[in-house]
DNA sequence: TCATCATATCAGCAACTAATGATATATTAG
DNA sequence: CTAATATATCATTAGTTGCTGATATGATGA
């Protein structure tokens, strides 16, 4: 990649959107959409493991897209801002438009799955 | 993952975010902010390979994001919708909050950083 | 039809990212 | 202080994704 300031802008928007581009990542955004939680409560919402929800927290605070903020021993976590709501409102409302083809576009996955498909543990 | 709805869902909106969560995607994306383009004009623009380029058109086509239009040996590509452009707009809007965030959010990397660092080829 | 230009496809490789399991830290209760 | 609970960290491993180079397809003009 080049080092100019627009492409220094690109990788920085590419992040931002990883951020959002992974189901535990979002199924943890989706489950603050309620209102702030703790660790546990989203463990037990989104029923993937504790060491992985608290990683990808981590990840998330970060990059600024959810607050941490203790009691006691728990932790309750939000969303950081209402842009990162309107944001998932925003990709709510064009998956409506091209879910069929997202639904359908497997242009790298279906290159893989032509090659011997590894054992799904 | 599970197979409800909801999470059927999830998967779709990651996919979705996926589909902008990288580079060449949208540098290419953001070439056609400015109107619809061939193959040739966004290579020459993002300074890509043609065939990374074609690649991951053909990635943003299957899902919908972008239109193809041939005239003669020529393909012009377009945004499909106002919405991307929004969205677009909305991620921009959205990471002159969490910039700096973003930018040293190095959750994973800094992982890998620790361990031995393959050769930059 | 043949040569050329524009674009698309694909296999192999390199790099990245996420999930897990073990362990560490921190807070509160007894 | 000790045990128990809540959360965080980290190394390893496995799976995914993107890039490249070679080649294929498709359109046009000579």
């Amino acid at each position: 990649m080049l080092l100019d300031a627009n492409s220094q802008k690109i990788e920085l928007t590419a992040k931002l959107f990883r951020g959002f581009s992974d189901t535990s990542r979002l199924a943890i955004l989706e489950s603050l959409r309620q209102g702030a939680m703790t660790v546990g409560e989203i463990v037990a919402e989104t029923k993937l493991t504790q060491s992985n929800v608290s990683n990808h927290l981590a990840c998330l605070r970060d990059c600024g897209l959810v607050t941490a903020e203790q009691d006691g021993r728990f932790v309750y976590y939000a969303l950081s801002d209402k842009r990162v709501e309107r944001f998932l409102n925003l990709a709510d409302e064009l998956l409506r438009e091209v879910a069929r083809g997202v639904y359908e576009c497997v242009h790298y996955e279906k290159l893989k799955r032509t090659v011997a498909r590894k054992s799904k543990r």
